[in-house]
DNA sequence: ACTGGAATGGTCAAAGATGGTCAACGGATT
DNA sequence: AATCCGTTGACCATCTTTGACCATTCCAGT
C-alpha cells in the first residue's frame, strides 16, 4: 500500500461521531509517518478536496494547525453540481450572478446572502488593470469558496 | 492553546457588567502568565486594536497602567466610518477579516454574513498570479461593494 | 526648584514554530 | 516512449515568543 493512501486512512479515522472537523498538526502527522511535511500537502490535495467532500483551512506560526472539515452532504443537488460541474476555473460575472440568484430561489441560501454574494462578484470589484480571463478565474474562486462556506453548513 | 490567545481570553473575563473599560499594569500581568512584558503589547496590538472594537490608553512611571476600551458603535456611523475612512483603495486579507468579524460582533450583519464575507476575500479567491497590490486593491474594492449592499439594505 | 534613581510601559528585531509552494526525480501505468 | 502519480527537499510566508534597549513618570533627597 502507498505511504499516501495509509495517511489518507489515518487521517478519516481521526474523526469521531457526529464530528463535523478534525484537527492535526502538520509536522506531527509527517513525523508519525516519517515523511516529508510536503506530503501531507499532497495527500491533502489529491484525496481531502471538495470534490472529495472536503474543505481545508489551517493557521501557520506557533500553535499552528490543519483543519479538515466535512462538507455536509445534505445540501442541494444544485449545490453539489455547481460546486463539482458547474464551476470550472473561470466564470463571468453575467453567469455567476445568475447562479447565485438561482440558489436563493430554490432555496438553498436566503435571497440577501445571494445578494451579499453578487455584491462581492460585481464587475465593479474587479475593476483592475488585469486581463479578463483572470478576472473570470478570481470570480471562480470566489464564488466557490462562498459555495463551501454554504457547504459546509449543510 | 498559544498564550496569546489565553492572554486574550484573560482579559476578556475582566470586564464585568456595563463597564466600558478596564486597567491592568503590564508587568502583573505578563508575571502571572510568565512571560515577556513585551508579550502583553504583543496580545494588545494584535487582538485589541480599533479594528477590534477596542482603544488603548497607558500610563508609565510609578502607578502606571495599561487601560482598554471597548468602543461603542452606532451601526450606520461605523458603516459609513469604514467606507469612508477606515477601507482606502486598498486592504490586505487579514484586516478585512478583522473588520467583517467586528461588524458581526456588534451586531451590524449576522455571523453568517461576516462568515460569508471572508469566504469571498480570502487570500485562496485571490490566488492568481498578480501583484499583491492589485490583491489589496480588489480586496477593497469587495469589501466595498458588500458593505454598500449592507448599508443600503439595513 | 533640581536631580537622580526607581517604577512603569513601548519598540523593534531576532529567534522559534508552524504550514505552503514548487520543481525535480523516479517508479508505475498506458 | 510518454504520461501520470507519489515522494522528497529546498525555499518561502506567517504568526508567536523573547529579550535588549528606549521613554516617561514619580518621588525622595538635596
Amino acid at each position: 500500500m502507498r505511504l499516501s493512501d495509509m495517511i489518507e486512512e489515518f487521517i478519516k479515522q481521526l474523526w469521531g461521531q457526529d464530528e463535523t472537523e478534525v484537527d492535526f498538526k502538520r509536522n506531527e502527522m509527517a513525523e508519525y509517518f516519517q515523511c516529508a511535511p510536503s506530503h501531507i500537502n499532497y495527500v491533502l490535495s489529491t484525496r481531502f478536496t471538495p470534490d472529495h467532500g472536503y474543505a481545508i483551512e489551517s493557521h501557520r506560526g506557533g500553535g499552528g494547525f490543519i483543519r479538515i472539515i466535512k462538507l455536509q452532504h445534505d445540501h442541494s443537488e444544485f449545490l453539489n453540481y455547481l460546486l463539482h460541474e458547474r464551476l470550472g476555473d473561470a466564470i463571468s460575472a453575467r453567469e455567476a450572478r445568475i447562479l447565485c440568484l438561482q440558489l436563493a430561489e430554490q432555496g438553498t441560501i436566503s435571497m440577501e446572502a445571494a445578494e451579499l454574494m453578487c455584491s462581492a462578484i460585481n464587475p465593479q470589484s474587479l475593476s483592475v488593470p488585469i486581463p479578463d480571463t483572470l478576472k473570470d478565474a478570481i470570480r471562480s474562486k470566489m464564488l466557490r469558496n462562498m459555495l463551501l462556506y454554504v457547504a459546509q453548513r449543510g
